[in-house]
Order: structure tokens, then sequence, then C-alpha cells
DNA sequence: TAATATTAGGTAAACGGTTACCTTTTTTTA
DNA sequence: TAAAAAAAGGTAACCGTTTACCTAATATTA
């Protein structure tokens, strides 16, 4: 494959030369010799070679995006967004699919650090409460290698971050069910801390309120369709069963909507349902799903928005905080 | 950030002799030299810098993925497959999404030859024949830099490739129709060539061979639901309704189903519906989908092997063939 | 015990760019 | 018209590895 050293032999020129007509960068060239550069790069074939440049330079112009699952609309949707934004600013991004796996996660950071990422946004995994050393690890891991962090999902100190306020999402949620004259709600979170444990605490912070104790009605699923099916039969199958479910994501939710139609409980009449995120699938469904929507594309912006503002020097931690929002649909009927 | 050198410096050693432990290549070093360098590789928190190894070694162990759209489950769940067959083959993968532009994906082959990707497994964007030719560039551009090349979902000559037939699969499900008693039968494509012609040509082809014309009762929608929606309410609208509609994905046959409940069509009773692709949406909506489903998994795995072989060194390309298969579910009954 | 192999390690070129610092020529300015 | 500035280009070190080729010491063999 063809260098700037073929190029220069060809037009009789140095490679500093080359290397400055390719670049445009800020010094004076002839016309003439542009132009002869340019005709035997042409002819050559040239293409810079990135892996140099990036050596010589420091920098890779590269930057990855962190996340639990890319087969999972919310992740992707997102995704998609930053991805224009950073294409817009000369960026290239890795796509890593953790699959929700702290080890994965672990792998892939030493990875990125060792290919020189110029930034990560990163969305963590949090399984288990005690996950949360692993995820501050990688952080300041890659922060220790001069590595641009943004996270969303999960709160850390000291690092530029999206927050949603999910727990007001919650306590909306479980506010509107309330108003309908529920009091028997069921809520099927994630086994995660972060995220879902904030959505539970608004959960259960919002019935106190109202003078009901909701412990016994929280129960754990996989966060898959699967999950929220399984749940929900645990719920539905009680003696004393709830009128109204809460899940703490969109697949899980009509995983409960599965399950209602499977043994009978009509939805909404005998029992209504809310999931979180909001998806095709939420529209689809019958009923279609009231759910807590969050910003995706506000999201996606601000988190893009807050890597290049790192990239481009910018050291102080930012936090941008997002609400939720309800979306009524279908799923959700007066007791 | 700590180099070999640094290592070799602390250590008393030369830079060969860190590689050489590092990477543990096959040349006698004592035990104890070993020892220390790692201890020093340890303490300094040595981490290797791909970059300088990739310029070195001539090869970057990424590849690239090359596909339409992240935020379909068709090409996710394919990626996703890819991604953890190289995992394990020690590649990296770049996630490139071409949002189905040509220009686009002209600029990510450029990009990927910059960067030196080892190979690039692609699914062609072809919305106009002509984008044909633009495809062919690409792909011999990227073979012209020594790039291995896989592609599915288009037929390319002396390429490496994942076919599947989905000519029959288009047969098939119109059989399966006139079996059912159709006669009229709407076909909603997708303006594209490649794959989505030939499953039009099936479609012609059965009809034909059962006697019916059917070009009338063709019409192009954008992929996505709200154009299987609005191609829909056309067909649904015309003097001669058709009782049955084949949409070329997922998504348009959703939107059709979401058109006949709107205009009071009942379906599988007045209209069925058959899907290509599949997932959770057409397990999910209501009634379920009959879906010609292409084997995910397979396709993964079988990209992957093809991509792993010529990275291996094998130069002859090979063609991987697979069978589409007609998930029967509610959404057709007989006249 | 001399010849040969093996072990252990070093030297330096190469990968393909970038860029700080020079030099020479031409143009502008006072 | 001499001095200063701008234009045009070159030289070579540097980025962090790998690896072909060497050397020296030690172990093995006949």
């Amino acid at each position: 494959m063809a260098t700037i050293y073929d190029i220069a032999e060809k037009v009789g020129v140095s490679v500093a030369t080359v290397s400055r007509v390719i670049n445009g960068v800020n010094h004076p060239i002839k016309g003439e010799t542009r132009q002869r550069i340019l005709e035997a790069a042409q002819e050559l074939n040239y293409r810079p070679n990135t892996i140099a440049k990036s050596l010589a330079q420091g920098r890779t112009h590269t930057v990855a995006l962190l996340i639990p699952s890319i087969t999972n609309n919310f992740y992707t949707q997102i995704s998609e967004i930053i991805e224009s934004k950073l294409d817009e600013e000369g960026y290239n991004i890795y796509l890593c699919n953790t699959k929700r796996s702290i080890e994965k996660e672990s792998r892939y950071v030493e990875n990125l650090i060792a290919r020189r990422v110029d930034g990560v946004i990163f969305s963590p995994t949090r399984v288990r409460p005690e996950d949360n050393e692993a995820n501050l690890d990688n952080i300041t891991e890659l922060s220790r290698n001069n590595i641009a962090v943004v996270t969303f999902g999960s709160r850390f100190p000291n690092v530029s971050q999206i927050y949603i306020n999910t727990y007001y999402g919650a306590c909306e949620a479980v506010r509107y069910l309330l108003k309908l004259g529920h009091r028997q709600i069921g809520f099927i979170d994630g086994l995660t801390a972060g995220t879902r444990r904030r959505r539970r605490k608004g959960y259960l912070d919002t019935l106190k309120e109202a003078g009901i104790e909701g412990e016994e009605l929280i129960i754990s699923g996989d966060l898959e369709m699967e999950g929220g099916y399984r749940c929900a039969l645990q719920l539905l199958q009680r003696n004393n069963p709830p009128t109204a479910v809460i899940a703490v994501n969109n697949l899980m939710a009509i995983g409960v909507i599965k399950a209602a139609k499977e043994i009978g409980i009509k939805i909404p009449e005998d029992l209504s349902v809310i999931g979180f995120d909001d998806s095709l699938l939420s529209q689809v469904i019958e009923p279609s799903l009231t759910v807590v929507k969050q910003p995706l594309v506000e999201i996606g912006n601000a988190a893009a928005r807050l890597l290049i503002r790192q990239l481009h020097g910018e050291t102080e931690a930012e936090t941008v905080e997002f609400n939720t929002r309800l979306v009524i649909r279908e799923s959700c009927r007066a007791r």
C-alpha cells in the first residue's frame, strides 16, 4: 500500500510537504506542488494510515460506547443518536456489548485502554450491589489513563454523567395508580442496584406516603420478557393478588401482560400494568402499555455533548439531569 | 503512560526482552528475568499500546460490521452472535450503522481502510438498483486494500457471502396462502434491489404457477411500520382489495395489522398477513404474526466463520446458503 | 575435551505518519 | 535598496512496538 514516502518520491519533495498537503495544515505550499502531490496520491491510490497517525499524534479519534445490550432498543436508540453526533465531530465509535457481565465489562475497559480510545460513554452494569466497586474501578482506570468518561444509568462522584430522575418517574407511576384507586400494587424489579433500585425506592416511598406497605409485593426478574412473565405468575397467584403491577422495564411489562392473558386476567379491567422505557412493543401490544418514558434523544445528545466537551479539554465533571414522562396508554384503569 | 522502555530501564534489560516476556513469544527467557519484568510492568501500571503494535505488525485485530440499522433487531441479533464469535478469536469489532445510506456506507468503507481493519462483514444497502454499483465499488475497494470481506443480504461475484434463499421463502409464503384459498394476495416490498427483489420474484412466480397475475397488488414501502401502515391503507381501500398481504419485513407487517384494525378489518377473519424476519414484536402483536423466518444464529455464526477463515489466510471465496422457515402463528386463516 | 546446541539476551531497523526547527528563496516595507 | 517578513520546502527526531539477526554464556554430546 502506498505511503507518503511513495508520494514524496514520485513528486520529488519531502514527506513533510506531502503530509502538509494531505492534511491541509496551515503552512504555505505552492499551488502547483500541492496539485502534483494530490494527483500522485490519487494515482497511487493512497490511503492515510490512521494507525500511524494515531501513534504520532497520541489521539485515535475513536470513542467507545459501552452498553449492557445491543439488542435492547433503549440502548441502541441512544447509541444511534450518540453515533451521529460524534460522527459530526470526526470520531468513530466502538460499540461494545457488555451483556450485563461485569467480567466482560472489565475486559472491554482493559482493551479500550490498550487501544487508546480518546473517550468512553459508559452505561455500567450493576447486577449486584457489590458490582458498584468494579464499576468504579473501571471508571478510575479509564480516567487514570487520560480517557474521557461519561456515564449514564448509574451515579458516580466526579464523573460527567447523565442522570435520569427515575425515582420521580416511579413515584409518578405509583401516584397515577393510587389516583385510579389501586391499593395493591406489585413491583417487579431487576435484581440490580443503581437506577432500578431508585425506582423501587420511589415506589416504596410513594406507597408509604399513602399509608401502604409495599415490601411484600416486590419481586425480582431478569429484565427479559420471560422474567416478567414468571414474576407476574407468582404475583397473580397469591392469595391476595395485586390489582396493578409496575415493571422496571419494558420487556418485563410485556411479560406481565402475556402472563395475565394466559391465566385469564383481563387488562386493564382486572389488572393495570405500567412499564419503564418505551418502544414499539409498548405501542403495538394490546392493550397498549402505559410507560414511564425516558427522553432518549435528549440523553443521547447530552452524553455526546459531555464527552465532546471533555475531548476539547474541559476537565470539570458536569452532571445533566433529565426527568421521565408518564405516557398514558390503555393498560391502566380505575378500580 | 508507561512503555516497554520504562520497564526495560527499570529492570535493566533491553526492550526486546520486555516485549518477549509481555507477549509470551517462543523465545527462552530466564525465569527470574521474566518475573522481574512482570513485576515492573505491574508496578508501572503498564498497558500495551495496541496502536504501536498494530503499526509494527500490520494487523489491527479489528473487524468492522457494516449494517443498515442498529435499531433493527434483525441486524443486532446477528451482530451479537458475530461479536461473540470474533471475540473468542481475539478480534474487536467496530459496529457501523449505515442507516441505509449509500453515501454513509462509502464514507465508512473509506474510513475502515484508513483504520486498517483486518476484515469487514457487510450487509450492503441497496435502495435503488443502481446502488449495486456503489456496493461493488466498496467491496472491491476493501479487497484491493487486503481487507477480508464477507457479505450477507446481497449477492456478489467472488466474495465470501451468506446467501439466504429468500426466493423460496416468498414462494412458501404464497403457497401457504394459496392453500388457504386466497387468490387476491397483496405484496408490500421495499423499493430495494437484492434480497427483497428476489422475494418479489418468488411471489410473482408462485402466483403465476397458480394462474394468477399479481403485479397490480404490489406496492412499495419504506421498511418501517409507518410505511407498512400507509401501503396497507392503499391496498385495502381498492375496489377489489386483497384478502391476504405479504410484507417484505416484520415492521411493515405490523403496520399492516395496525392499519387493518383501524379501518375495521379483522385479522385473520377478513385479512391474512405474513411478514418476513421475526422478532418479539411478531409474537406479541395480536393476532401473532405468521412470518418467514431467517435463521439468525446460523447466519451470524457462518458470517463469523467465513471471515475468520479468510483472516487465517484462505483466499478462495465461499458461499453459505440458508433456507428460511415459515413460522405459522395466528395471522392467517382459510377463506 | 573439543565441537555443537541451547539458552538468554541485545541491537537496531522497520511500521507510517507528524511536527519542531531549519534553510533558502521571494516578496514586502521603510 | 537594504532589512524584514512571508513563502516554500527540507531534516530528522519521535510515537511504542516487533522482530530479524547477532553475540555470549552455558549445557550437551561424542
